[in-house]
DNA sequence: ACTACGAGACTTTTT
DNA sequence: GTCTCGTAGT
């Protein structure tokens, strides 16, 4: 392309962003405002120009798939190889730099990198060996605690403990990062940290990869927390353009360390060129105007409407479901209704706060034979039977990493059980296990088992530095007996496949990428879990959660449970941040729409096991009256009676599920009723003030 | 050493 | 309702 085609149709703002020089900036890129066409023509227009080399351009996303996007893009914009562009995640690009220089980050080479569940089994095994009680100190909470500080740029020693339990998650955090130094991993946190440190002690290499990288554009910088700003900071020189791309009004990831106080410190330290891009060329008016409406009930934003050439279009359909059931049948009807339309099943989706809100979802779409697909769950590299053979593979390229060794070592089970590991343990004094297995050959029961086990991880690396990738994949996957464990299980087709898979995937990487060696398979698998499933063509309806929404766009978007207690969620009742963080998720749910929205939000509700009885989403008082369209309900075979179930209605004249109104309360629902005439008293849940039993000879409650 | 059953938890989760 | 974890039984 040329620089005319490049640039052309761009709107006066994007046109802005994309030739700004001689300063950083910070673009505010509302939803659906083109923003992955600015990051991507930007770099374009930088290299086509030759303000930048190719080497001389860093662009960092939080996910995979954003940056193979970007690097899409531009090749179909720039006849160039994008190869040996420094066009990745946080974490790769930071796996990149500590792979190159792990001597200075005193790394091994061939360091592994830990996922979530990786990490937690490493602190439970350092939490046991401390003798520390895990149910005081739970591992789950530790694991918080570290993560937390790491993405505050903070170790153990750092860690501010002024009270006992502080002091002891403090001393549990230093005796975790003794023991992945031992191992020779790092979690996901310790990655960007290493790299910062790195980068902040050694001033050769900060200067090398400052004057290097002359631009440097970040995605989603709404998202990014304390320590991926001063990583930021650490690889911008005094010559360095930032670019930040964000939306405050789309960070949606607070409750994992992002800091969206990030967008106003990067105007202090990298002027305050700020560049807003509103035009939407997603949605249509009365969906814009429902969001910023929305939206509006923020405090502390940095400001920001979006418009649309677009007419206003459909208003935004209420649906009030008597039942979770009622709800999911009318998903079904109307997603029927809208392929009849000619609008393909891939571009409806259908949203949700919480993941345990899908099942009564799907089992309609199944009992109507709708074909869907749900985002989220397991991934590819995270399946138990890819984790064990990564685990032989990672035993064979660092025989430290013990986490590997637990994991293999009794599967598939050759009778090494739980005491012989502790005699091992015990033995081992924190040196690797693998190693103290080799020396005690014999000894104490299942010694021979294990002795056996020992011989054949040798044989095994022994292989496997002869092997190209795929085949030593292969090979693996063969003699650990993992293959013939899950052929002989009855139900581990699926597994024998996955496997069979792996192997594919390791050839894939050996051609798509530079480094084909043992390790770079190993931190891809770490790194990039992999696409959550197959049936990726099939046409089906969409199914995630908001969060999983992100960054989509859909024809037609239903957000279903817009209830009280669900979305907004009710653990983020008690902070206003908590609530504020909810709003800007449904107003990432709003935003996903192009044509159609519909919320819809039930009287009653299965969740946990019991029915509950839930309030409108006070959401939908936010969006003016006049976009609304209530559709009322309609009489399906599908509804659960949402009133007087097992007929204990009573002659107090309300039943379960009613939304009410009283003088002084307000409006609530009511969730029980007992006795009769005068007597009767009703329970009621108030919006505001909780929960209260009435006498309604005296209390002037009406329905509403 | 392995398997089966019951108690308790249970928002969201790019890496 | 359903998944995970820990304990007791084989």
């Amino acid at each position: 392309m040329n620089l005319a085609e490049l640039l052309e149709g761009l709107n006066p703002r994007q046109h802005e962003a994309i030739t700004l020089d001689g300063s950083s900036a910070l673009i505010l890129a509302g939803a659906g405002s083109g923003k992955t066409r600015v990051l991507t023509t930007r770099i374009a227009f930088l290299i086509s120009t030759h303000k930048a080399s190719p080497h001389g351009v860093l662009a960092v996303t939080f996910t995979n798939k954003a940056a193979r996007e970007m690097l899409t893009r531009l090749s179909a914009m720039l006849p160039i190889n994008t190869r040996g562009m420094w066009v990745g995640t946080f974490h790769g690009l930071c796996n990149r730099l500590l792979r190159a220089h792990h001597r200075d980050a005193e790394l091994p080479a061939t360091f592994q990198i830990l996922d979530s569940s990786d990490q937690l089994s490493l602190l439970k095994r350092v939490i046991k060996a401390m003798g520390v009680d895990d149910e005081k100190y739970p591992p789950k909470q530790a694991q918080h605690f570290i993560n937390a500080n790491k993405e505050r740029g903070l170790r153990a020693n750092r860690v501010e403990a002024h009270d006992p339990f502080t002091q002891r998650m403090a001393e549990i955090f230093a005796a975790y990062d003794a023991q992945c130094q031992k191992e020779g991993v790092v979690d996901f946190a310790e990655l960007l940290l290493r790299t910062c440190e790195l980068l902040g002690r050694n001033a050769t290499l900060r200067e090398h990869y400052q004057s290097r990288f002359a631009h440097i554009l970040v995605d989603e910088f709404q998202d990014t927390n304390r320590l991926q700003y001063q990583w930021l900071r650490l690889l911008a020189g005094p010559q360095t353009q930032v670019l930040a791309v964000g939306d405050d009004d789309q960070s949606i990831y607070a409750f994992r360390g992002a800091d969206v106080a990030n967008m106003r410190e990067f105007q202090r330290d990298f002027g305050d060129t700020v560049i807003k891009l509103e035009q939407n060329y997603r949605s249509q008016g009365n969906i814009l105007e429902a969001a910023n409406a929305l939206i509006a009930n923020n405090r502390g934003r940095l400001g920001k409407s979006l418009w649309t050439d677009a007419g206003a279009g459909e208003r935004i359909r209420v649906y009030r479901a008597p039942s979770d059931l009622d709800e999911a049948a009318f998903v079904v009807d109307e997603a029927r209704r809208l392929q009849r339309e000619g609008v393909s099943l891939n571009d409806i989706a259908v949203l949700y706060r919480s993941n345990a809100q899908s099942r009564v979802i799907e089992s309609a779409l199944f009992n109507a034979g709708m074909p869907y697909r749900v985002y989220g769950g397991l991934r590819f590299f995270e399946r138990a039977e890819i984790k064990h053979a990564l685990a032989y593979l990672r035993m064979a390229a660092q025989p430290e990493d013990d986490g590997a060794f637990l994991r293999i070592v009794n599967f598939p089970p050759r009778g090494i059980g739980a005491r012989t590991l502790e005699l091992l343990a015990e033995q081992a004094q924190g040196r690797p296990l693998l190693q103290t297995a080799r020396e005690s050959a014999g000894a104490g029961r299942g010694g021979a088992a294990l002795t056996s086990f020992v011989a054949m991880i040798d044989v095994l690396s022994e292989k496997l530095r002869d092997l190209p990738l795929h085949e030593a994949v292969d090979h693996v996957v063969e003699t650990s007996g993992l293959k013939a464990h899950y052929v002989a299980d009855k139900d581990g087709a699926d597994r024998v496949e996955n496997l069979d898979e792996l192997v594919s995937a390791a050839k894939q990487f050996a051609n798509d990428s530079e480094a084909n060696d043992l390790a770079a398979f190993l931190a891809h698998a770490s790194l990039e879990a992999g696409e959550h499933q197959a049936g990726e063509g099939a046409e089906a309806l969409q199914l995630m959660t908001v969060h999983a929404s992100k960054g989509l766009e859909f024809h037609a978007v239903f957000a279903s449970g817009s209830e009280e207690g669900l979305f907004p969620h009710e653990q983020s009742f008690n902070t206003e941040d908590g609530l504020e963080e909810e709003r800007r998720l449904m107003y990432v749910a709003i935003t996903r729409a192009r044509r159609a929205l519909t919320l819809s939000y039930t009287e009653s509700r299965q969740l946990h096991g019991q029915t509950r009885y839930n309030l409108p989403s006070r959401f939908l008082e936010e969006i003016p009256e006049q976009l609304l369209a209530p559709i009322n309900a309609r009489k399906l075979g599908a509804s659960r009676p949402a009133f007087s179930p097992a007929g204990v209605d009573n002659a107090s004249g309300f039943h379960i599920g009613q939304n009410v109104r009283h003088t002084k309360f307000g409006a609530g629902v009511v969730i029980g009723t007992e006795g009769r005439g005068a007597d009767a008293r009703v329970q009621v849940h108030f919006r505001e003030g909780g929960q209260k039993w009435l006498a309604l000879e005296y209390a002037k409650l009406e329905p509403a």
